[in-house]
DNA sequence: TCAAAAGTGTTCGCTATACACCCATGG
DNA sequence: CCATGGGTGTATAGCGAACACTTTTGA
């Protein structure tokens, strides 16, 4: 039992990268998690995640794991907390630098290699593995804390949306309820939508505008410095 | 050299806090710094902090750095993000976990065990260590972030203070301008300061109240929800 | 013809903003 | 008495919240 080859004057501790996957399903905000086949936990859902290598920054072992995870290359992620307690994982000291993705669900191919990743929607989700509860409760809060500085909801639509499916997707992530006659004016001024030509018809009434999120506008904006209430 | 008492079969990085301890003067925004005394860069100012110990958490070991350069106890502290790039260290892989602080800058003793600490206005700020310049900005663009979701900005004032004072402090922040009428207003009619009988005199006009923070007020509006704009 | 959803208008009240005004003080 | 800063008042514009109305469609 020889091969630690790694020799250190103090004790180290193990750093990791996980990965909160947010996914709209178009009427509610889901996860993805992946059953744990070994020790400790066995059995129990947790969010896919890793050993950070040595020769790659977090960001880059947070992507790595979006990518095994879900295929996705470009993925929106970003670093909400570091979970340090001594004793989070019961075999030895592991410190996580933990990352939430905005993911696009219906570009992710279920499931490929990890045999068991599935999404849950929020209310659904089941007891989870170490600390990852508390992970996901951090998660929610910074989303729902970034949301009011930068769009992001647009990285979890499809390329074309309409106003509804906006609106839903903004009342899954604050958990509120919006007038629709005042949400889609809202949006409309705020100009960072681009109407296409194209309709969809979802259900047996009228069919509505497709939207595009307007990329360069946002810039612009963002450049000026601009609020972004909700 | 055998004293390397630590074995790992995988190589495992170095965790350290830093802490970026925010006081305010009065005018302006102050960070306090020490002066590196080895190399790599000796001679360079950069935020205190330190090793993780294998029996505290980040936040610990953030209020622990904080007592030993400070002295104080009880201060707010934040973590903000977490730095990893492969070679922000030249000597080996270090990680660390970035905290700000907010402390009222009379409170502390200048200087006490570290010989060579100093508090510096945040536009002469010279060149830092390591990455340190960029874990000042992002602290200072999380500060500003957080400002809009608590009134941190108590945390920097001492217990008694005038409406005036607390304007220039978030002028200092966020780098704006007020209406000195207008923010004397909103923040009457927010409801968070609490008016003493006490006047002050800071200077040869008319003598101004001084008031105190509503922490009581506070936890009220926390629990309903509210909204803190600025 | 009726229910349901999309798109458009209108009204009201709050608040941010831009000011004017008076009060107190020391030089 | 006047310059300076503190405390209070007032008018306007813009936006959010609430809600009425019209249009389109399939059943």
């Amino acid at each position: 039992m020889e091969d630690l080859k790694y020799h250190y004057k103090y004790p180290h501790p193990s750093v990791t990268t996980d990965c909160v996957i947010f996914g709209f399903d178009g009427t509610k905000l889901n996860v993805l998690l992946v059953e744990r086949g070994i020790e400790p936990f066995k059995g129990r859902w947790a969010f896919p995640g890793g050993f950070l290598k040595m020769d790659e920054s977090a960001e880059q072992g947070a992507l790595r794991e979006l990518f095994e995870e879900t295929g996705l290359e470009n993925a929106y992620i970003k670093q909400f907390h570091t979970f340090s307690e001594p004793h989070r994982d019961p075999r030895e000291r592991v410190i996580t630098i933990a990352y939430y993705a905005l993911v696009k669900l219906q570009d992710v191919k279920g499931g490929d290699d990890a045999a068991s990743a599935d999404w849950f929607p929020l209310d659904e989700v089941p007891p989870l593995a170490f600390d990852h509860d508390m992970i996901l409760r951090t998660a929610l809060k910074e989303l729902r804390r970034q949301i009011h500085f930068e769009p992001v909801g647009f990285e979890l639509l499809p390329e074309k949306f309409t106003v509804k499916e906006l609106q839903l997707l903004y009342e899954a992530i604050l958990d509120v309820k919006f007038d629709r006659r005042n949400f889609y004016k809202k949006m409309m001024h705020l100009g960072l939508l681009t109407q296409l030509k194209e309709t969809i018809h979802n259900h047996p009434q009228r069919e509505s505008f497709l939207f595009k999120f307007n990329h360069a506008k946002y810039d612009e904006f963002k450049q000026k410095g601009f609020k972004l209430e909700f």
